[in-house]
DNA sequence: GTGGTCTAGACCACC
DNA sequence: GTGGTCTAGACCACA
């Protein structure tokens, strides 16, 4: 999958964002070595500090840890993953129909949207 | 309605959002006045200049248009309201598509989620 | 207080030390506007960046809050400064229990060295 | 005691905290000849040049002396031992207090805060 | 003027 | 080679 950076959010946010799927769609899997900040940097495309700043910042869900020597290592905790995918999951749904709500469909409506749609 | 803004997403952004609802959901309907700038503001509780800049660019959509001395007024053009109302629905959808593609889901699957929030 | 940064360890943690003293001492009260990163930079004699990632990665805490263009805010929230303040005393209790126990030293036996020490 | 390794701090210094508490704690006894680096190493669960390091740089104290061929020895020099004890107390009971110090505490406080640990 | 982001490039300790 | 830290300097959106 290309990264495919936009300038409209911070990169470091994106780069989050696109382990988190990578994560969770078994790209890596648990206890997985990540590559080498420079390396991601590099493929990427961006600077490595940028890079370094996404990494670290994504440390604190505790998906990843790193050992000061030997790299990134992705956790072992499954549990910890699987609640990743539901809660991005979640956030997808509820902030899909908070958005149509405040547009005015109710739940019939969006289900009949949603079908028209996949149809297509 | 209340006008609940974040500061994680610019706020004059988030007002025009705000009244893009408001004009598609009736609460101003085609040709009516929109409050002054100063009350709006004051209604929103921001900065004047801050509901200005929102006012004056939300003006370029065709949706209000302002008029010397005698203040804003809804357009009374419905078919740019539909096509507002169409716009907004497919932008949502297919933003929501697209995450959920994303994390690996497929249309019948997004469709079942779909119902079971409903459900709920 | 002066800063007094020493190289032993990164200086943006020591900034984080620095900040939190100065709240739990009243330096800073709650609801205070803190200087601008600039400014505070200036003050300790980093570079602004050094000071922004201390700042924004002691945010996290939820000490301190930034709002976009108008400056970083303590919280208001005078529970979480008291659960600091406590915080940072157990830990250096504990931290030097820990070690005078690892050194060999008794509870009373400590009593009687940390009586002596303040005699001096 | 089983030796605990962080990686918050580098490996090779705790190591040497660690032999210098097994030293004045009687663990090893003025004369002892210390097992192998490859044993001592392995009991710790790390690397041979990381253990290497450690009692190469812990030699310069004069603690422990290698003699060529067999082995590393622990110095007869029972004062060079209680020295040792000696500095580590204080650097602990000045570091303790300084820091309590920042913390805004006065000397009776902190026997008293001391004292209230012990009776836990 | 405010916080925030990004790049570039250097240096460090550790293994 | 690994992650981590720091400086310097530039640019941006926002209010």
């Amino acid at each position: 999958m290309p990264w495919n950076l936009n300038s409209d959010r911070p990169i470091f946010v994106q780069i989050i964002e696109h382990l988190q799927i990578d994560i969770i769609t078994g790209v890596y899997k648990p206890g997985d070595k990540l590559p080498s900040v420079r390396d991601l940097a590099a493929e990427a495309g961006v600077n490595p500090n940028t890079m370094q700043k996404a990494l670290s910042d994504f440390e604190s869900t505790g998906l990843v840890h790193s050992e000061r020597t030997s790299g990134r290592f992705i956790t072992n905790d499954d549990n910890l993953i699987k609640e990743l995918r539901k809660s991005l999951v979640d956030v997808q749904i509820e902030e899909f129909f908070k958005n149509m709500g405040k547009l005015g469909f109710t739940g019939k409506e969006i289900i009949q949207l949603v079908e028209q749609h996949v149809e297509k």
